[in-house]
DNA sequence: ACCTTGCCTGCAATCGGTTTCAGTACGAGC
DNA sequence: GCTCGTACTGAAACCGATTGCAGGCAAGGT
């Protein structure tokens, strides 16, 4: 009933606490015979060690801190699932920080890193300011930010290549045909949003294209309003209405054909639709969304191993000039990928019948 | 740079250890202005006390574990955000656990639990056997099941209440005019879903009429396999086909819609479909769904205030003969509720053109 | 018979707090 | 001038591990 200490254990198994110790750290120097007999007896007898005796005599808690924007994004739950895979097979578990709207980053990092509470911190998606994460950070303090949204800072950190994951949806647009291509953007204060915006306007100037400042719309990742501003542009008239467009989410990508489907226009015959996340419902709906895909399990792997690689080698570097890692900040940039489904289709044969030259190809 | 400890920050003030410990304790022993100065000194050097070691002085470490089947369900998601509303304001943090496929629950809980790594466990959506749970529960240790899948366990539970949502939905259906209501179903290990049949059923029954085994469909939650089922089902002779289905999820429900609109029927005018659960997109989709909503953020509200109840009263009450909760069990069932929206129509009047009689209303 | 080597013991310090307790300094109240 | 209460001190024990070190003991090599 009372739980059990190292002491205990020792007791039990007729042997010292030092050398009980020593098995519970893997030391080579206890007979494997012993070490069998001293784990039987903490087996049978259900023993774990003290969580709050080790760390504090280790100096490190195997804990890393997830600071996430909130659970019901998609993006959230499967990089959850890289990370989970990597931390969980390296014997760290995760505290998870739900960044509610009100919460002070300040003392929340304070509280789990200067406490050293976390021995790092992932930071998925953040809308905060990061300068106080980058001071921790040359303090010594492991840190990987996911899916940054914001402009570089100087940590190390993974995204997907959203500028060429743009560049690969429009291309495809350009492909089959079309050339009014509109963009409902998502929140343009992420970075993310703002590097596929940029590819969008490349891929349309290199194609010989001039981007038309009325085809772009703001969304902000809000259903209502993508679908207001979907209808101002389907409400266009039919030579200036788009053929095709370019949703910076899947979500987006859902909003803007209800839209469609509201102004009497067809998926694709009438008008190509593709999306950006590649979501589980994206080959659900009708039609299945084309859309681009962002290795986000994958994401949260790298991003485990890369926070692991900088807490692991020294356990607690507070001693040696620590200031090791000016190297070169890792920056892992991921590709994106197209999946084709049917929500895409060449341009209208009725539309557009005067000379439309294609554009050479790169 | 080397880490501050309450030593430092007795000698940067002038006072003593105990004094400080005081004041971090928020002993009403302290001189107001004494704590004042304290805080002062604490803050301008950005101390903040050790985790590892306060926790093992006062034996709790005001962690909570969470373990969830993965985050990518809304409704993990949403318990989460009434959850990290109350740990948070009691100065709680989370341990996620993301239960994968082959994690090992036995030894996750004994790293959890018996090391005293957190001081309670909220269990949701648990798809694996409960004993061990069961066990440490009787043992002292704080659990809290949310939306179990189990059967009547001895453990503390908030629920929602499937059965009557079921009915509820069903009351809607048979409302419109419905008698042939189909019924798609989730997993049906699943408590929940259980509890959803049995609303069905019973509904049917208490409608006088006489529940069609050809209409009900095993689903799983498994998009494709709704999908060839719902196809089943709309495929049977006009007379014979349901007018109305009942699916044990919204994502269940998305499925049916696509299914219909692949057999060329139209909802609602030719089908009537009702979900459960509300997720967020249930109002965007065409039509928006009509479904039975269940009060997740409240019951990870509910569920974090029980176990928090729990913990609270003895901080580590391994003295004094613990077992004060035979008293009752607390098991939550949190009120569902009807939400209204398009997908949901009256019976359609072209079909059963021969003698239909309406049977009887209750 | 001597020296290694391998395995283990016991003791003690350490991690950074909490908590208790006897004791002191000081000002107020009588 | 005495007592009392308040605010604080300083020392010490404690939480349950890790780690280092001197030393013991037995088996094995030479």
């Amino acid at each position: 009933m009372a739980k059990l200490t190292i002491r205990d254990i020792a007791a039990l198994s007729g042997l010292s606490k030092s050398t009980v110790s020593l098995v519970l750290n893997n030391s080579p120097k206890v007979d494997p015979a012993t070490r069998r007999h001293v784990l039987a007896v903490m087996r049978r007898h259900r023993y774990v060690p003290s969580f709050a005796a080790t760390a504090l005599a280790k100096g490190s808690t195997r804990l890393i801190g997830m600071v996430v924007p909130g659970l019901s994004w998609h993006m959230v739950a499967s990089i959850n699932i890289g990370v989970a895979a990597v931390t969980e097979r390296s014997g760290f578990d995760i505290i998870l920080y739900t960044a509610t709207n009100d919460r002070d980053y300040g003392s929340l990092i304070d509280r789990i890193l200067t406490s050293s509470m976390a021995s790092g911190l992932l930071v998925v998606s953040h809308e905060q300011p990061l300068e106080p994460l980058v001071q921790l950070h040359e303090e010594g303090l492991p840190v990987v930010l996911v899916n940054t949204i914001d402009a570089d800072v100087a940590l190390p950190s993974v995204t997907a290549d959203n500028y060429d994951g743009a560049l690969t949806a429009m291309d495809h647009l350009l492909q089959l045909g079309h050339e009014r291509i509109a963009c409902v953007q998502g929140r343009m204060t992420y970075r993310c949003c703002q590097d596929r915006y940029r590819g969008y306007l490349d891929s349309l100037r290199s194609a010989g294209l001039q981007p038309d400042p009325e085809l772009t719309k703001p969304g902000d990742f809000l259903p209502e309003q993508i679908r207001s501003r979907s209808h101002e542009l389907f409400a266009l008239p039919a030579d200036q209405r788009p053929t095709a467009v370019f949703a910076h989410s899947d979500v987006t990508a859902y909003a803007v054909m209800t839209a469609a489907a509201e102004a009497g226009l067809r998926v694709p015959e009438d008008v190509s639709v593709i999306g950006f996340d590649d979501i589980e419902s994206a080959a659900q709906i009708r039609p299945p969304l084309t859309t681009i895909q962002q290795p986000f399990i994958d994401m949260g792997k790298r991003a485990a191993e890369m926070l692991l690689a900088e807490i692991g080698p020294t356990d607690d570097s507070s001693e040696a000039d620590v200031v090791e890692p000016p190297a070169e900040l890792p920056r892992l940039v991921m590709p994106t990928s197209l999946i084709v489904r049917a929500s895409c289709g060449p341009v209208p044969v009725t539309r557009s019948p005067r000379g439309r030259s294609q554009t050479t190809k790169a």
